[in-house]
Order: C-alpha cells, then structure tokens, then sequence
DNA sequence: TTGTATGCAAATCGTTTGCAGTGGG
DNA sequence: CCCACTGCAAACGATTTGCATACAA
C-alpha cells in the first residue's frame, strides 16, 4: 500500500463504515488529490464506478472529510470550490495559467517564517500565483 | 480629489454612464475597498444612501469593474466572493481569523521575486493566511 | 432622442437538508 | 439488529438573465 488508502483506513479508525460509494468516493480523490478536485469532477469519476451514486453523497463524504481534517475545502479564483489532501508532506502551492486554467504544483514555500507577526497565530496559508503557463506563452509568439 | 473619484474617471472615460446607483455602487466601493468586499456588504452600503438599488444593480457593476480590470474578483476560503480593488499601490495581503473571520490587511509580501520560475510567467498572486487574531486568543485564554 | 442602465421577477447553479429506506458491522 | 449511510426531492443562497421601463448624455 502506498497510501492509497490512506482516506479509508482513517475514517474506519474513526468509525465510520466503508459503503461501495464511500469507498468509490475516497479511491477517485486519491487517484486525483495531487491537484485540486471540484465536487463535480469527483462525483463524475464516482459515477464510472458506482453509477447509482448521488450527488449529496459526494457532498457529504467531502464535509466529513473536510471535518477530520484530513482534507482542505479550497477556493480558487472564479472557480467553484474546491478540494485538496491536507497531509503535511503535501504542502504545495500553485501556479494557476490565466489562458488555459491550466494548475500545475510547486513545492517551493515563502511563509514558513513568516509567522505569528501583527498578534497573529499563524495556522496555515494559502498562496496562488496566476500568470501564464509555458504552453499558453509560446502559443502567443507564433 | 484624494483618488477617491478615480473608479468614476475610469468609467467615465470608457464611456459609461453616471446614475445615481453606479455612483452609489462606486461610493460605497471606495470607502471600504481597503479590504475585501462582498456584493452583500456593498449592497447594504448602497441602499443606505439609494434605498431603491436593486441588487442586480449592485452585480452588473461589480462586473463591469472587473471587466474593466479595475477590480478582482477574489474568494476567500469558506466565504462567497468576494471583491477588492486592483490598483498597483494597493497591493496587500490578508490574514484571515479562522474563529471570527475577521480580515487582516498586511504589507509585506514574500512572493516578489518569485516570478518566472517552472516556464511560467508570473503576473499576479493571492496570499491568504489562516490562523487565530489577538481577539480571538485572548477569548481562548481567559 | 437614443441606447445604456435599472427594477423586477424568474431562472440557474452549486450546495445543503429532511426524511424514509438500505445495508455495513 | 441498529445506527450510520444513502437516494431522492425539495430547499436554499448566491449570482445571472430577459424584458419592459427609466433616465443620462
């Protein structure tokens, strides 16, 4: 296992019960969890696997997620919510392409020390530079 | 003029009509565009001054100045758009209070000299810092 | 006067919820 | 068996749109 089930063996520590729709729901966000995932994305894979399953359990399973903090629901510009793994070997941030939409990942990091200033506890951070990708720029010079 | 008028220049300029609601709308936008702004704060804003705007007022105009580029549309995590001014010496980033969700504005900015890194040509960038402010602390202290 | 801007109401989209039935442990 | 989990359908809140009217230029 090489973390793949990372998802299910939590929650059933947790106590919740492994359904197929669960278990098709925790499989497509680990298949796809390096970028971030809409619900929508995620409820389209599901549906490959376990046709008959609903949009409100996709919903739900990602709140709970979200609630054993095992995963960050993400807002990225002018897009519908989002989500991403909250594991801390994870910490990345994104470059965000204004042509194409295009994510791409960087682990490189500015904040680690940036903490606790102005009164504040400083918890966590979000960063998103948006700019355009290598593909978006050399389609512009030909 | 401290820059105060200098939305209505612009629209002015571009062609567009000054009304009672859009210059309500601009208003109500300047005197808290420091920080971010939801359509519902500036609605409420607005209404104080021009009771009959409707709201669909408000959301026509707010995407004209994002049209114009006068303006962002931005999210914060767990929060529904919201809107801040985009002109170069205001730029800044937040702290966001995980308790009271109260926003901070600061200064500083670490990303500078990030740009151009990975193939990818850095124009822009969002900063969101997650954590406790001092209020919310002391709360949890006493 | 003329076309842009507005008000109103209805549509749309993403997300959440109540409830009755299903099934995992 | 029992309670967590699901499907369904309806509610909900934010945002958008169509259309007839109002008003800035």
């Amino acid at each position: 296992m090489t973390g793949a089930g990372i998802l299910k063996e939590r929650l059933k520590l947790k106590g919740y019960k492994m359904t197929r729709q669960r278990e098709a729901i925790l499989d497509a966000f680990l298949a796809c969890a390096t970028h971030l995932v809409t619900a929508h994305e995620l409820f389209r894979q599901v549906m490959v696997k376990v046709p008959q399953t609903n949009f409100s359990t996709v919903y739900r399973n990602l709140e709970i997620l979200v609630q054993e903090g095992l995963v960050n629901k993400v807002m990225v510009q002018d897009k519908t919510q989002a989500y991403e793994l909250n594991i801390e070997s994870e910490h990345h941030h994104h470059m965000i392409c204004k042509l194409c939409g295009n994510v791409q990942c960087i682990d490189y990091c500015p904040i680690d020390n940036i903490s606790d200033s102005y009164g504040f506890k400083h918890t966590g951070h979000r960063l998103e530079i948006y700019g355009f990708c290598s593909e978006c720029l050399m389609l512009q010079t030909t």
